[in-house]
DNA sequence: AACTTATATTAGTAGTAACTTAAATCAGGG
DNA sequence: CCCTGATTTAAGTTACTACTAATATAAGTT
């Protein structure tokens, strides 16, 4: 599933902006958006099965709860491609520049 | 329609990155699209129609033809929702820093 | 072991979105 | 004015996606 199909939905925004916050367990986060948008916490789960397949969010056991932590991989991926459109917004950056303001060389 | 409902067709994507080249008559768009994903003259048209109602692009006439031009203002929405994110990935840079590097000020 | 809590999975349904084909619009030239 | 080329619009079909309800799984508690 492309990155951008992921982000389509708003509960799943709504998820990654939760998760950007900090580690939430997947109860946790139904909480939040059984109140917010009034689906079930099965729908919710899919949700976050979807995250999890697409490499947004990673999961760990603590007993029974699963504990969801973004992983910003997609996001990042996302942000590439808006690359050939920033010329049309951003003030000029000689290359170097661009590289060192946003961060975006190979991990290490 | 929200901007990533628009972006989530890859079809409307690529139409982006050749608007993105310089501003293109609808046929010259449809060319392109036709042969690399193999859809008629009439969807091309359709994903021009959500690429304008979406404020994605604008269209002047020439005679016949519709020129078409990318408009970015969605696309820095995107970016600025992405912004929640960049702390996981950008080096630390100050806040006024930041604002001059992403340029994200009003326009003036 | 039985009960409860936390979470995921399955099966089925309904709405939407992206096509196709056909028809409509509209500008320019003979 | 008719014809052609460029483009959009309309109607209908199909596939997909997000949901619910029900069930399964697994851990924690008594």
């Amino acid at each position: 599933m492309h990155a951008f199909d992921v982000l389509r939905d708003p509960v799943r925004r709504r998820i990654l902006e939760l998760l950007a916050e900090g580690e939430h367990a997947s109860g946790e986060v139904a909480a939040v958006i059984e109140r917010e948008f009034a689906i079930t916490q099965a729908a919710v789960s899919q949700h976050l099965k979807v995250l999890r397949d697409s490499g947004f969010a990673t999961v760990r056991a603590d007993g029974a709860r699963r504990i969801y932590a973004v992983d910003v991989d997609p996001l990042q991926d996302v942000d590439a491609w808006l690359d050939r459109f920033r010329r049309f917004w951003e003030p000029k950056l000689d290359a170097l520049e661009t590289e060192i303001a946003r961060g975006r060389r190979k991990r290490t």
